[in-house]
DNA sequence: TACGTAAACTGACTGGGCTCAATAATGAGT
DNA sequence: ACTCATTATTGAGCCCAGTCAGTTTACGTA
């Protein structure tokens, strides 16, 4: 046992690295020309690593965008969750968790639908694909909270409610029809739905 | 000119039993093995056909499924629209539309969500996904008929809840979590999402 | 019947995601 | 330092959806 303050042997420095080194690649790579775009091979190449390894760390290019997007969406909705607290209005403060996570998703459209596809129709066994069902778990939660918040009529399922509301940003995010919408008539598209789901 | 009473030349003819034995092939290759399991060899091969033809009549695998299953899901609408008919309560007869559809999607449930992902996902510019999303406009509108029926209070969007009911469905079918779920929990899960949309 | 051409058909081929048998690196035990 | 079992890495190659240059077929016209 070194007595160096590092508590990982040289093999978990390495794996670190590697997965560290296939992240940026596949981050900067995704970015510039799109999931679709880009082959595993540009991917293992980029990450200075052979191309059964890539599939060591991801099993597959989907969990590779996941692994890459996850963290962003991570963010988005800590980011959504802070602004809710402030604005007192139910349905503006569930807008407030939805947007930024629209605007996550929209950064690059075909990406965006890549990722809920994954999502969606993934294998939910893999690492990352758990960790994508979880952040959209707590952004169930982090809606049934602004919903309980204000007691509304006796028999009001905040949760239910909530995943409602999940359903219809998939959905509006997803189709093939909003496509062409920007990040604004997106949202307000998102609003008028949500806003049949909330009594006022 | 013939003379025959047929006004279709031979090569018509030729076509459309091409095209007949494809859907065929593929219908029965589908079903017994799965969309996934399924190589378009083996359905070029079952219709007898070229590697290269198979696609000049699905440019990809997923509209052979939606070539398959449209029919399907066209019939599922149709007996829900005639049952809904006769159900005087509005959660009673959105259900009545949405049970036939749910079915129809279960009957083997990995060919089902691969289904849901191709109309999502898919080229809505080839001819197999348009007459799939014109299924989904007509289950909306069916949907949207049945809330207008009963004139509910006062600003109740009709078409707009349609739409919400559209993305639970299709949300609850696609979702990993509901892949063990028989199709009564199914429709039990649906019925519970679409009771709070109602008043009642 | 013969010709021209447009439409339909074909299967060898390609590109790309992913696998797996073989190899190398690591580190615990001695 | 030297095993040696365990874990990590590798790239040639597999599989399969989808393409395309070349061929065949249908059919109007002469």
């Amino acid at each position: 046992m070194p007595v160096t303050s590092q508590p990982l042997g040289r093999r978990e420095r390495n794996k670190q690295e590697k997965l560290d080194r296939i992240t940026a690649a596949a981050s900067e790579l995704f970015a510039k020309y799109g999931v679709q775009d880009v082959t595993t091979q540009q991917i293992a190449d980029k990450a200075d690593i052979g191309t059964g390894t890539l599939f060591l760390y991801a099993k597959t290019k989907g969990e590779l965008l996941l692994l890459v997007q996850n963290a962003h969406y991570a963010d988005a909705l800590e980011r959504g969750r802070a602004d809710a607290e402030t604005i007192p209005d139910a349905l503006d403060a569930v807008m407030a968790i939805v947007r930024p996570i629209v605007e996550c998703n929209r950064i690059q459209i075909d990406n965006g639908r890549f990722y809920l596809r994954e999502m969606v129709f993934g294998d939910p066994t893999e690492p990352h694909h758990s960790v994508a069902l979880s952040i959209v778990g707590q952004t169930e939660e982090a809606i049934a909270a602004i919903l309980d918040r204000k007691e509304l009529a006796g028999e009001f399922h905040a949760a239910m409610t909530a995943r409602i509301v999940s359903a219809i940003m998939f959905v509006s995010m997803a189709a093939s029809v909003n496509a062409g919408l920007d990040i604004e008539a997106l949202v307000t598209d998102i609003r008028t739905q949500i806003s049949l789901l909330i009594p006022r």
